[in-house]
RNA sequence: GCUCGGAUGGUGGAAUUGGUAGACACGUUGGACUUAAAAUCCAAUGACCAUUGCGGUCGUGCGGGUUCAAGUCCCGCUCCGAGUACCA
């Protein structure tokens, strides 16, 4: 459209400029230079068939242009991007499609890269990292082996070799190893441990690695065919696709990232990130400090564990609950109520997580026909078992007191079970008292009359001496589920002799994902890696060969479950660090010089996944010596979501008419029908013979319009390619150019907060860009002059200069576009064509609008890239003016901003006078006598 | 339910963190230049009253409070968004 038009031929100018980066390098990083380094990184993307959309590119234009801000100031920037390559949706489409996952990912990742390219971005695409790469997914392996090597030694709180913890068994068994490890590990000594047999041995083993195997309950997805992660769940459905999810069990591997909970907890005081992510990680960390109390069971041996946060109230206790998954429950159950508890047992499992999860008022639940028995009184306790406790949390018992907590009293009341009141003061007939603040507990032996604080020391302290309890700290956290039965994922790097899992070396790896004919599950329900071919690992060779050869004594079947989606992307931003190193997955020289990020920018939904998980890599690999810091990012900035605005226009029920929204009417009802946004124009009106052609649906239909203007109904939802609403940058760049999009898009509001996209604006961002162009260019007259600029201009600049500067420093790019368009104006105003004040101006600009800007500077007569240029520096003896607003402080006590007219000369400011009236009444008081001017102008008052 | 955010013109959003609210942009209206359009430029634009005059009143979700001064701080609500959920 202006491809004609004198002036701004912006397709050109950054057609031109890409060329240039690409073919100097310009953008490529040094790993050793003078310059102090800095490290921005992008969370890189999964890169799906539908290309990116308006919404991807803000956070890498935020990050691009302070990329470019700091190499203006000197520092040596390392600015990656890379691909979270494996994932479902190329699985998917080669399920329905039989193509391989590698070639859609190859072709997804080219239209990414244009699409990326296109905007100018400064990336170092030498150092690419692709996760399903084989080169890369080798040193993912390669840590998988090192957590299933290690195990968590709480004495010195890291990480210490499974080795070690061998010889400490040989030496002395179990019994002093202080280690985190699975429930129900037997105690053993040293001859024990020399009796075991290798299957025993490594059973054990297991129930210490960091990473293992074990049977859990699991969320079973059935429609996609793999178990979920609890945050891969959404309400209760899979977060992809909505489908429902059920517990299962099975044999999987597992993360003992709670290991760490205490560790990722306290880290986060190390970093800058957001509260509100803080917050979800501590909430997803969920640490809870309480006791676990050991009840006896009555003609039992077996001892109940309770994990509570109110040992407090311990004398309130009038029942217990069980999960009823727990195995304990069948040992305790009486014969006369076994067939009860059977059938509730039963039709818990059966329950899907989303029915329990709806369910919740509905109170059910079974008595045992057990008793327990009170550690101080010896009450006889009846014990429940009942849904509402959760098998994987605590100890999957409660200790219930109806008193003090809602959920125990909803029970009690359902099942007519007697409540205790021990709180003084308080009555509990209608609903259960939890303040700790206020509680005073009464009816508790040595507990009457203490407060909740005191109560919990003094309980405590009770059960330790008396053998059945201790104080004691739980962490919501769950371990990570890390095995999932799909094929577009890094293999596991084990086999399988005796039914145990045995590791690959690292001379082994990569172990490269095999072909398969088909990536469903085979018809035995193994995952689809059990279609391969070729898929044993033979122990003598250290090679993949064929099935065939499986004889269980030299050649053994390998792992048929890949790693999750997260494996890769919890510790890639090392690698771009030394993206080609062949001898470790990064070189020491490399990490050290890096060190960490500087500043990671990315969404906030991947708060308890990818941010947790990688913290926890982190903090292993830290552990053993491999990295140089415990946390890997000291920054982080969530970019906020730009939003679609779907259309809609509304459909007679049962009809092909179609309303425009101005005809509605409160007396019927329509049907809103999703329409594409790219066929209605800035007013909301639709392109009716556009939507004709859009959907065969529409041919025929009929639309009833006021005067001709068809309207449509707005409203704002995440961008998708199902909602129709999906603006593509793309067009938007031939239209008026990435550096257009590029300054829209920060402008549109800051940069953290969700949006929603609206193309009507972009044209004042353009415009300034065309105004910034008539600063040099008059028609196509060169007018740009030597002549000294005027004060009025150098201040102009030099507001500019400080207050971009200050706000780039605090990400606030929507202020600094404003700041530009400010300063053009005013250039404009003043016919200000001065080539000592556009100098700096482009530079200034560049990391903003980084194609003008190199045009300009090349046009005002530099043969070098200006990318390496220093920033401008304000000067501030430019911005004193005649009159200015000044903060003031009073009496040392108050400040406020007084409005002075100032008279100048060559020492600077030599008299002021008070021209503000505001709250008048008030100054007269506060007048001083007497004005100091310091440098840092403020204005202090002295009698 | 709990935790964390947020609410400012017709719209997106500014406001030196307690000091002239509404910067900048979109939109709208009027004007200039054009045969015309595009492009560009100029002016007006929170609401209400007064415009024969260059002024006044009210205004940052609602109700209180602190202060010479509150969009900003405190107390109590309403609504919206995000996260989380039988977590003992």
């Amino acid at each position: 459209m202006n491809s004609k038009t004198v002036g701004y031929n912006f397709q050109q100018i950054e057609k031109k400029w890409r060329a240039y980066w690409e073919k100097n390098k310009t953008f490529h990083a040094l790993n050793n230079t003078e310059k102090p380094k800095f490290y921005i990184l992008d969370m890189f993307p999964y890169p799906s068939g539908s290309g990116l959309h308006v919404g991807h590119p803000l956070g890498y234009i935020a990050s691009d242009i302070f990329s470019r801000y700091k190499r203006h100031k000197g520092f040596n920037v390392l600015h990656p991007q890379g691909y979270d390559s494996f994932g479902l949706p190329a699985e998917q489409y080669a399920i329905q499609t039989g193509q391989h996952p590698s070639k859609t990912t190859q072709e997804n990742i080219d239209r990414y890269r244009d699409q990326l390219d296109q905007m100018g971005f400064s990336y170092d695409w030498s150092r690419e990292v692709r996760t399903s790469d084989a080169n890369f997914y080798k040193w993912t392996q390669w840590i998988f082996l090192l957590l299933f090597e290690h195990y968590y030694c709480v004495d010195t709180d890291k990480a210490q070799p499974v080795n070690d913890l061998i010889t400490l068994f040989e030496k002395e068994g179990n019994s002093k190893v202080n280690a985190v490890c699975s429930p129900g590990i037997e105690v053993f000594s040293a001859e024990d441990w020399k009796g075991f047999n290798p299957v025993k041995k490594e059973e054990i083993l297991l129930g210490y690695r960091l990473t293992y195997l074990s049977e859990t309950e699991v969320n079973w997805c059935a429609e996609l065919g793999t178990v979920l992660a609890n945050d891969e769940i959404i309400n209760g459905v899979s977060e992809r696709g909505g489908y429902p999810v059920t517990k299962k069990k099975m044999k999987q591997w597992s993360m003992r990232i709670g290991a760490y909970a205490e560790r990722l907890l306290q880290g986060l005081e190390m970093i800058d990130w957001s509260d509100s992510l803080k917050e979800m990680q501590r909430n997803w960390i969920g640490k809870s400090i309480g006791a676990k109390v050991f009840f006896e069971v009555e003609g039992h041996d077996e001892k109940i564990e309770v994990f509570t946060t109110r040992p407090d109230t311990l004398f309130g206790v009038t029942f217990m609950t069980l999960a009823p998954e727990l195995e304990l429950v069948q040992k305790i159950t009486h014969p006369d109520q076994k067939n009860e508890v059977e059938a509730y047992i039963k039709a818990t499992q059966q329950r899907s997580q989303r029915e329990r999860m709806a369910d919740v008022k509905n109170t059910t639940g079974v008595f045992t026909g057990g008793y327990a028995l009170h550690p101080f009184t010896g009450d006889r306790i009846p014990i429940w078992i009942g849904d509402y406790v959760l098998a994987d949390y605590g100890t999957g018992a409660v200790m219930a007191v109806p008193c003090g907590d809602q959920r125990d009293y909803d029970f009690a009341k359902h099942f007519d079970l007697p409540i205790k009141n021990i709180f003084k003061g308080v009555s509990v007939a209608t609903e259960a008292f939890s303040d700790k603040a206020t509680a005073v507990i009464d009816h508790s032996d040595f507990l009457t009359g203490l407060p909740y604080k005191q109560a919990m020391e003094k309980v405590i302290e009770a059960l330790e001496e008396k053998g059945c309890g201790s104080g004691t700290v739980n962490y919501r956290l769950r371990d990570a589920i890390f095995s999932r039965q799909r094929y577009w994922g890094e293999p596991i790097p084990m086999y399988y002799k005796e039914g145990m899992p045995q590791p690959l070396s690292l001379e082994d790896l990569p172990l490269r994902l095999p072909d398969v004919e088909k990536y469903l599950p085979t018809p035995e329900g193994a995952p689809p890696l059990g279609n391969a071919k070729s898929w044993a690992w033979d122990t003598k060779s250290r090679k993949v060969v064929g099935n065939d050869a499986i004889d269980h004594k030299r050649v053994f079947p390998l792992e048929l479950n890949t790693m999750p989606g997260w494996a890769g992307s919890s510790w890639y931003f090392y690698r771009y660090m030394d993206p080609k190193n062949d001898e470790e997955f990064v070189g020491k020289e490399a990490a050290a010089y890096w060190k960490d990020v500087d500043l990671y920018l990315g969404g906030s939904e991947h708060a308890t996944g990818h941010l947790l998980y990688s913290r926890f890599w982190q903090k292993f690999l830290f552990d053993l010596g491999l990295l140089p810091v415990e946390e890997y990012a000291k920054k982080l900035i969530n970019q906020g979501m730009i939003l679609g605005t779907s259309a809609f226009i509304y459909r007679k029920p049962g009809t092909q008419t179609y309303l425009s929204k101005d005809l509605l009417n409160d007396t019927e009802t329509f049907e809103p029908v999703r329409v594409d946004v790219n066929l209605v124009n800035a007013s909301d009106e639709l392109n009716i013979e556009g939507l004709k052609k859009w959907q065969v649906q529409f041919e025929t239909a009929e639309f009833k319009s006021n005067k001709g203007v068809f309207k449509v109904g707005r409203e704002v939802e995440k961008m998708s390619k199902s909602k129709y609403n999906v603006v593509n940058p793309d067009e938007i760049c031939e239209q008026y150019g990435a550096d257009t999009l590029r300054m829209y898009e920060m402008f549109l509001g800051p940069i953290e907060q969700a949006k929603p996209w609206n193309t009507a604006g972009i044209s004042g961002v353009h415009n300034f860009l065309k105004k910034y162009w008539r600063l040099f260019y008059n028609e196509d007259q060169w007018i740009v002059n030597e002549e000294k600029p005027s004060k009025q201009s150098l201040k102009a600049l030099h507001e500019t200069i400080k207050k971009v500067t200050s706000d780039i420093e605090q990400f606030s790019f929507n202020t600094c576009v404003s700041s530009f368009m400010i300063c053009v104006n005013e250039l404009t105003q003043m016919n200000c064509h001065s080539r000592e004040i556009l100098t700096p101006l482009t530079v200034l600009l560049s990391p903003f609008a980084p194609h003008i800007a190199e045009e300009m500077w090349e046009r005002l007569g530099h043969a070098e890239s200006l990318v390496a240029e220093p920033f401008p520096i304000v000067n501030e003896s430019y911005l004193v003016e005649d009159t200015k607003n000044y903060p003031v402080s009073f009496n040392g006590k108050m400040r406020f901003t007084l409005s002075l007219s100032l008279s100048l000369d060559q020492e600077g400011i030599k008299q002021a006078v008070l021209q503000d009236t505001r709250t008048a009444e008030y100054l007269q008081d506060a007048i001083p006598k007497k004005w100091i001017i310091v440098p840092n102008k403020i204005i202090n008052i002295v009698y």
